[in-house]
DNA sequence: GCCACATTTTACCAAACGGTTAAATCAAAT
DNA sequence: ATTTGATTTAACCGTTTGGTAAAATGTGGC
């Protein structure tokens, strides 16, 4: 809600977090490839010289600027999958808080998929936390409810995956669905903040028993 | 279900076809920046002449393919999308068939969203068809469903985006979610198979009055 | 004034990359 | 045997790019 706890805040504006900032502003909408350690500096308002002198290669700072995005958004998830609210309260709060987040960062769910598709290798042994969200609560509590026939019978992992899938894909694909179902920027804008609204009731609706 | 309706279908094998195939495959899977044009010879088995000889420069070479795979991509959805089938078997029809496409051919989707975010201006101008699917006809089909009541009210673009992005989703970010859930290679394809029936279960519940 | 550090300027290097050229080789058709 | 087109070889070019070196300049604190 406040716009502070978007996933950029530099604290002071330092040299440095000016640098870091504009990397990530690069790599995320670039990627690796695509992002030019000039661009970077340009954008920083400082020299190439100087972007080496804080940063020494690109890949340690590529790797720096992947870390943060994907150190800061996992224990968010974890957060809204532990937490110890009632199960249509946490549906309701998990659907609320990930399309708000993401709505603040869209660039972020392609960033790290694309890179997660195109360095597996580097993902998964220097980017990605040892420490990974735990659905598991979240899965007994859904199989709670199967069993005690508030909710239709469903597999958690599938309708975890359904719920993900609905708050994420719009943002990934504006453009997209923009074409298709042929919106102004402005009404596009206005469909992805209806969606809050109605992936919640999609989704209690889907799971009605 | 038969194996030749997939995306990449060298008709014969001549030289041309084969450096096709080899940058469909390049970039599809590294992007127009992580592409190499060395690359792309080795794995069709010439060298950097030749291949220069047959497609005049990257540039248009990734136009034609990124062409390619659009125009084939686009005739799918419009004729599920405008199809005269009744609604239900509509639905199923689209989840099945477009699961299935995907899970044939898993690079498509992000190569085309990550076209489209990275360089707009081409993809609209030179890469996508004038001709698009025209969800109008599906949509004034869900209009009359829930006038009808037979179908709970919603909004048709929003339902539309729901039944896509469920079937798009999981594909796009199958490692993540693999890693997510703690799956194995296996594991992870069963899951992604049993989507076609799950993801149309939880369509139709979730449209129920 | 001097010191430590931040920043700029300028020049430079080596590698990678897209693309070209020209001559040589190969193979099938005539 | 000759021609024709496909293919290779190998050298080469210009540009971009990541990265370095070193000297000069600026700046605030002591």
């Amino acid at each position: 809600m406040a716009k502070t706890d978007n996933i950029q805040e530099p604290a002071v504006d330092t040299t440095e977090q000016r640098i870091f900032e504009a990397a990530r502003e690069v790599f995320t909408q670039k990627g690796m490839d695509g992002a030019k350690m000039q661009e970077i500096a340009d954008r920083a308002g400082i020299n190439k010289a100087l972007l080496h002198y804080y940063y020494r290669s690109k890949e340690k700072l590529y790797e720096m600027v992947a870390r943060a995005i994907v150190g800061k958004m996992l224990p968010t998830i974890r957060q809204l999958l532990e937490s110890e609210q009632a199960f249509e309260d946490k549906i309701r709060g998990f659907i609320d808080f990930y399309i708000d987040i993401i709505g603040r960062n869209p660039f972020i769910p392609l960033f790290v998929i694309t890179e997660i598709n195109k360095h597996p290798e580097r993902f998964f042994e220097t980017i990605l936390p040892k420490d990974l969200p735990r659905p598991e609560v979240f899965f007994s509590q859904v199989e709670a409810e199967v069993a005690a026939g508030r909710i239709r019978p469903i597999a958690p992992q599938h309708l975890l995956v359904n719920m993900i899938s609905m708050c994420i894909f719009p943002f990934v694909a504006k453009p997209m669905i923009r074409i298709l179902l042929g919106m102004s920027p402005g009404e596009i804008r206005l469909f992805l903040e209806e969606r809050k609204r109605e992936v919640t009731a999609f989704m209690l609706a889907g799971l009605r028993p």
